[in-house]
DNA sequence: ACAGTTTCCCGTAAATGC
DNA sequence: TGCATTTACGGGAAACTG
């Protein structure tokens, strides 16, 4: 009967933030007849405890009853909108939390009640409703695992409320999960990813079943596990380079020029008979949130590919993308520092690609020399000769493979439906 | 017959932040016959309301009554600590706040106020004892004007409780406040200033009466006002210097390779005769927390010297002050990059001098190429002919005058007497 | 409109709990 | 002891408020 509306984290319902506020909406669908007092709703955090097993409890601290008022610009329903409400944890409930150890406290569902009763012709009616699962977590640090379950519940499910999803968390088929990872992009960076950088990502996460996009991939692979060999999970990493994206490289990742996600098998074929000083920008695969580029150099007749050590958002919040790709300069043995990245691939002139980027440096503070930062790496020739040529392109190899990309209709569907959903509490 | 220990912000007692944790310590001094019951200590903030005007108030939000005990480590007198302890503002007093309207917050003083009660043969004693005056800040953007209160109240006042002492401040001798500003150098930063630098300083808040040490300079000028052509005062151009040197500069400054404050004269006199290549290290005066070198450079038989556009905390995080000297580099036109810094003032090679504050670059992530950030200035020709010689020692002149040093015994003497206040309170 | 002041809250570090 | 989770709070920015 009515339809509430979910908190928001920047960008991301469903997830609160213990000791932050939040807000929340709910609006009353059917049309009442004259009712000649006020409408009071009450919202309640975690209303009907699942009976056995409670892990944490929270509260809403702040006041939770308001008075249902018409929508403004509306159709004329009664609406009503919890502003700056905020949760904080219980404690000592009845000695130790009932955890049973299984759930990380971001795979906890927890939801928001709505009350409110009313007497017509003598007769007395209770509404009440409640929000899809929320998740809550206490630190900013705890934001993507939290989003991984809003993602994967949402994705994987139509039930309303089903807190105990997480217990035993269905699979997603690649094709439903290559969408969504799309969506992430196109919705917090402003551009989805494409068939390769998908097809990328369906190797690193499904290695020999990439090929199969009805291969179904466990929640646990997603998000709980680490990659192997790594101390973080698929999504970890994948949302780290969402974060390094949307803080560094919106520009430079909305007009195309990051191809991001390539195998080292691809990176080397793509780049094979290529001009000197041709480059391409890709992901880190080893470290979290980091971009660096991999350029061609011919050494008497012989190509070899050069990759830089990856910046990150410490050294890109010195000196911007953009910048770092015109100034970057490799000096070997006293020779003049030489810029080696001429052409982004396949043949687009430096310039021309980011030129529109560039900062406008010098500062001009007048009786100042201005200076700025450049990056630079130095070759010893020691150095240069000492790795074979089979070590320069860094990282572990992927396993090339099919896949069946999603197409553009599916692809808008999936958005249309999580956003559908999402619309309703909104 | 109490003595009170004061809240500490980070090294900085006498200042509370609204919301933020602090610790207070009451001793009782005299040795009370044996009372058989637990002596109880109640803490209130701001106890007596001065009577007419009254500004911002604020409570204990935490449990704020203690039992005193026999104190660990000492002469088995009572103490009580108070942890925990948090501000909080109450709101809406009776309509609007009486504030004068003259006074800024750093400027209100407030106190702690500790009570106690017992019965002794049928006797019952009141105890009651309060804190020197405090600041109460709600960001840590007020420290620096807060802990220039503090500083202004105890160098110029022994009365333990004067809280309309800012209605109209005392002024302060260039002697007594030469000698806090050093003091303040070499607590947070490890050493304090020289005859030099404090000469400097007093020109600069001084003008033609630095050759005064008598003279008194009000607090107005020392704080409030700002310094002449420049969006701050004197003070808060100060302090950030010294947060840049407690973030960013430390072993340097510690090492005495900063000379850091240097007026455009002396700067030219003292490096006019000086070998091409040397240079010094001075703080920028026309923006907050910056840091700049000056180099002599030999053109064709003339002298002239350069500086760098001064670097601040955002570029120093990113590049450690030390490799800035190492790596920087000129380059003008297309001739190869050299570093013109040669010499630390007078004559030490800066190798031997910064050798050992260099970082460990570079960081050999194996397959990756390692890279650095080096600062750079880019000279055009015409820009190095088009401005005159004169314009090269960037910054407005500074009258030279003459400093009486204060000696080291008076620099001691007053450390004392400071340190004396705060220990009582420590 | 605006400046002084407070609130908000991310992100890192430290503390806490299991 | 180590890992998971929460708390603490500096710092930048937005919101507030006379």
């Amino acid at each position: 009967e009515k339809q509430p509306c979910m908190p928001t984290h920047p960008q991301k319902p469903l997830i609160v933030k213990t000791g932050v506020q939040f807000t929340t909406k709910v609006r009353l669908l059917v049309k009442l007849p004259e009712v000649d007092y006020q409408l009071k709703v009450k919202t309640t955090f975690d209303k009907d405890l699942p009976p056995g097993r409670v892990s944490r409890q929270f509260f809403i601290l702040t006041n939770n009853t308001k008075v249902m008022d018409i929508e403004d610009y509306s159709n004329g329903c009664l609406s009503v909108e919890f502003r700056h409400l905020q949760l904080k944890e219980k404690k000592y409930i009845n000695g130790t939390k009932g955890n049973e150890g299984l759930l990380s406290v971001t795979e906890e569902l927890h939801s928001l009640s709505f009350e409110a009763c009313f007497t017509v012709q003598g007769l007395t009616i209770d509404l009440e409703t409640c929000s899809l699962p929320l998740v809550v977590i206490s630190n900013v640090s705890q934001l993507p695992g939290g989003w991984a379950s809003v993602m994967w519940y949402n994705l994987l499910t139509d039930e309303p409320r089903n807190m105990a999803f997480f217990g035993n968390p269905p699979r997603a088929t690649w094709s439903q999960l290559s969408e969504v990872l799309s969506w992430q992009f196109s919705t917090f960076a402003g551009r989805g990813l494409n068939k390769e950088q998908l097809s990328m990502l369906g190797e690193k996460l499904l290695g020999q079943h990439a090929s199969c996009s009805d291969y179904a991939v466990s929640w646990s692979k997603f998000c709980k596990e680490n990659i192997l060999g790594k101390p973080f999970s698929f999504w970890m990493w994948l949302d780290s380079i969402l974060e390094l994206i949307k803080k560094h490289l919106l520009p430079v990742w909305n007009e195309n020029y990051i191809m991001g996600f390539v195998s080292k098998e691809m990176e080397r074929t793509l780049l094979k008979d290529k001009e000197q000083g041709t480059f391409l920008l890709r992901f880190s695969e080893s470290h979290l949130g980091g971009i660096t580029f991999t350029w061609v150099e011919n050494e008497n007749g012989d190509m070899r590919l050069n990759s830089v050590e990856p910046y990150t958002k410490n050294r890109l919040s010195a000196l911007p993308f953009a910048d770092i790709i015109r100034d970057y300069k490799v000096i070997s043995d006293r020779v003049v520092p030489e810029n080696p990245l001429k052409f982004l691939y396949p043949n687009i002139p430096k310039d021309d690609a980011f030129g529109r980027l560039y900062n406008s440096q010098p500062s001009k503070v007048h009786p100042y020399i201005p200076s700025i930062l450049i990056p630079i790496s130095e070759l010893r020739s020691n150095v240069s000769t000492s790795s074979p040529v089979s070590c320069q392109s860094p990282e572990p190899p992927m396993t090339p493979g099919e896949f069946d990309m999603l197409n553009k209709q599916l692809c808008f569907s999936m958005e249309t439906k999580i956003r559908r959903k999402m619309a309703q509490w909104q």
